[in-house]
RNA sequence: GUGGGAUUAGCUCAGUUGGUUAGAGCACUGGUUUGUGGUGCCGGGGGUCACGGGUUCGAGCCCCGCAUCCCACCCCA
C-alpha cells in the first residue's frame, strides 16, 4: 500500500466540513473588511523567499521543500504566503499603480519539518495582506479582522502584542544588544551565538533558561523605539483597548521572519499543545522595496486552519432535502425520474433497491434528509407519492406532479 | 536533527506466567409478514496481530532490527 508522505495529510468527511466552514467564514469577513482574493503559485523561484523571509530564519536555512527543476531553476514549495503576495503585487505594477490593494489567500504551505500535534509538512494557512497603508490604525483593523473570524468560529484566544521598531530605532538598538550579548558571549548557549551573528534580536526569545535569565538585563526595544515607532505603538494600544480587544505585552516576540516591523503579534490558543500560534501577523514596511518594488507600506498576518479545525464550534447541523425509495421493484424506475426532477432544486438521496418502509425510514434518518418520501404498491396505483416530514414526524401523500 | 511512547477488525480498544479456531463495543450489512426513523430483536461479513529476522515443541505476547504514527525539544501557523 503507498501511503501519503510524512506530515501530508487527506482532508476528508468531518475534517473537510470544518475546513471548509472556517474558509467561508474567514472569506466572507475578509470581504466585509473590503479584501480581494488572490491565487499565487504554489511553486516560486528559491531566491523570492530567500530575500524576503530571511536567510537566518529557520524557514529558509532548514525548512524549505527546495529543488532544481527540469530546466534547471532553484525552486521552492512555498513555506508562508506573504513572499508569494509581495511578489505578485509587484510583478503586478501595482506598487507603481499606488493606492491601496488589499488581499486575502488561502492554500497549502510546505515546511520540512518533524510533524507532531498542530504541525505538518503540508499545511494550510488563511492570510491577508494590505499595501499601501501607513497608519497604525491599519495594523489595529489586521487584529480586529483576526479577532472577528476567531469570535464568529467561537475561538477564544490570547493575543500577544510587541514593535519591533523601524529603520531608525531598529538598528541602534541590535547594535546595542549585540554589545550586550558580547558581554556574557562566554555564558550564552551555542543558538545564541550564532543567532547573535545572523539575527541577534531571536536570542530574545532562547529557551533556554541560562539564556533567559543572562537576557532579564539585556536592552529591550521597546523601551528603544523611536518616537514615531513609540507613538504609533501607544495608539494601537489604544484603539485595541477602545475597541474590547485584550492583548498582553510580550517583549520577546520577535517572529521567526526578518521582514517584519513595527506592530508584530501572535494570537495563542492553550488547547491546542504546544504548538499554540493559531495566528500571527504584523506590519513590514520594507519587503516591498526588498524585493525591488516601490516602497510600499504593508501590513498582513496568516491564520493556521489545521491548529483551527479542532477549536472551531460548528453550527448545528439541519436536516436536508429528499431521501426517495421503493418499496416495490416495480416503482424504482419512478424513483429514479423523481429523483432526477427533485435534484434541480433541492439535495436529494436515493435507494436503487427495493425495501420496506422501515428500511427506508432508517435510511432517510441516516443520510439526514429532511422528507422520506416512498412509492409501494398503493402509491403506484394511484400516482401518488407517501411523503414524511422526519422532523415534525408528519406526513402526507402527494400526486405525483405536486411533488 | 534529538528524545519518549505507540502499532491487534473500518474506528476505539481488550487479549492472563508464551499454549486450541484472536475478542468486545461502535460502524457496515441482511432479515425482522407491504407500511413508520433517529432508540427493538435475530443474523452476517470483516484480521498476513505494521513489517523483517531471532529464541521456543509452540509467539499477538519474549529479544533484535526497521517503518509509520503520536507526543515533546527546536521553531512556527
Amino acid at each position: 500500500m503507498i501511503s501519503s508522505l510524512r506530515g501530508m495529510n487527506d482532508i476528508l468527511s468531518e475534517d473537510y466540513e470544518r475546513f471548509t466552514y472556517f474558509i467561508n467564514t474567514a472569506t466572507e469577513i475578509a470581504g466585509k473588511y473590503g479584501f480581494h482574493f488572490i491565487e499565487t503559485p504554489l511553486l516560486e523561484e528559491t531566491a523570492l523567499f530567500k530575500r524576503s523571509v530571511g536567510e537566518s530564519s529557520d524557514i529558509v536555512g532548514k525548512e524549505m521543500y527546495q529543488f532544481i527543476d527540469k530546466g534547471q531553476n532553484d525552486v521552492c514549495l512555498r513555506p508562508e504566503g506573504t513572499a508569494g503576495v509581495v511578489r505578485a503585487f509587484i510583478q503586478k505594477k501595482l506598487d507603481r499603480a499606488g493606492g491601496i490593494h488589499k488581499f486575502f489567500y488561502h492554500g497549502a504551505m510546505f515546511r520540512y519539518e518533524r510533524p507532531q500535534k498542530g504541525r505538518l509538512r503540508q499545511f494550510h494557512q488563511f492570510g491577508v495582506e494590505s499595501f499601501g497603508v501607513q497608519s497604525v490604525y491599519e495594523d489595529a483593523t489586521m487584529i480586529m479582522m483576526v479577532s472577528d473570524i476567531l469570535g464568529a468560529c467561537g475561538i477564544g484566544y490570547r493575543l500577544q502584542l510587541n514593535s519591533l521598531g523601524d529603520s531608525n530605532c531598529m538598528p541602534p538598538y541590535r547594535d546595542s544588544l549585540v554589545s550586550f550579548i558580547e558581554s556574557c558571549e562566554d555564558e550564552i548557549c551555542e543558538d545564541c551565538l550564532r543567532r547573535k551573528s545572523t539575527n541577534p534580536i531571536r536570542v530574545l526569545d532562547c529557551k533556554n533558561s541560562t539564556c533567559q535569565a543572562l537576557y532579564e538585563n539585556a536592552p529591550k526595544l521597546i523601551h528603544n523605539l523611536c518616537s514615531t515607532c513609540q507613538d504609533d505603538f501607544e495608539k494601537l494600544k489604544k484603539i485595541l483597548q477602545d475597541n474590547g480587544i485584550a492583548y498582553e505585552i510580550n517583549t520577546n516576540l520577535v517572529r521567526g521572519l526578518d521582514y517584519y516591523s513595527k506592530s508584530a503579534f501572535e494570537f495563542i490558543s492553550d488547547n491546542i499543545g504546544s504548538q499554540s500560534a493559531i495566528a500571527g501577523g504584523g506590519r513590514y514596511d520594507r519587503l516591498v522595496e526588498f524585493l525591488d518594488g516601490k516602497a510600499t507600506p504593508a501590513v498582513g498576518f496568516a491564520m493556521g486552519i489545521e491548529r483551527l479545525m479542532e477549536l472551531i464550534q460548528m453550527p448545528e447541523v439541519k436536516r436536508e432535502g429528499y431521501y426517495i425509495g421503493a418499496m416495490d421493484d416495480e416503482a424504482v424506475d419512478l424513483v429514479m425520474s423523481l429523483a432526477h426532477r427533485k435534484r434541480k432544486t433541492d439535495k436529494t438521496t436515493i435507494d436503487y433497491k427495493a425495501r420496506n418502509l422501515k428500511s427506508h425510514l432508517k435510511a432517510a434518518d441516516k443520510v439526514n434528509a429532511r422528507y422520506c418520501a416512498v412509492i409501494g404498491e398503493n402509491e403506484l396505483e394511484n400516482n401518488t407519492v407517501w411523503v414524511k416530514d422526519l422532523e415534525n414526524k408528519t406526513e402526507t401523500t402527494l400526486k405525483l406532479e405536486s411533488f
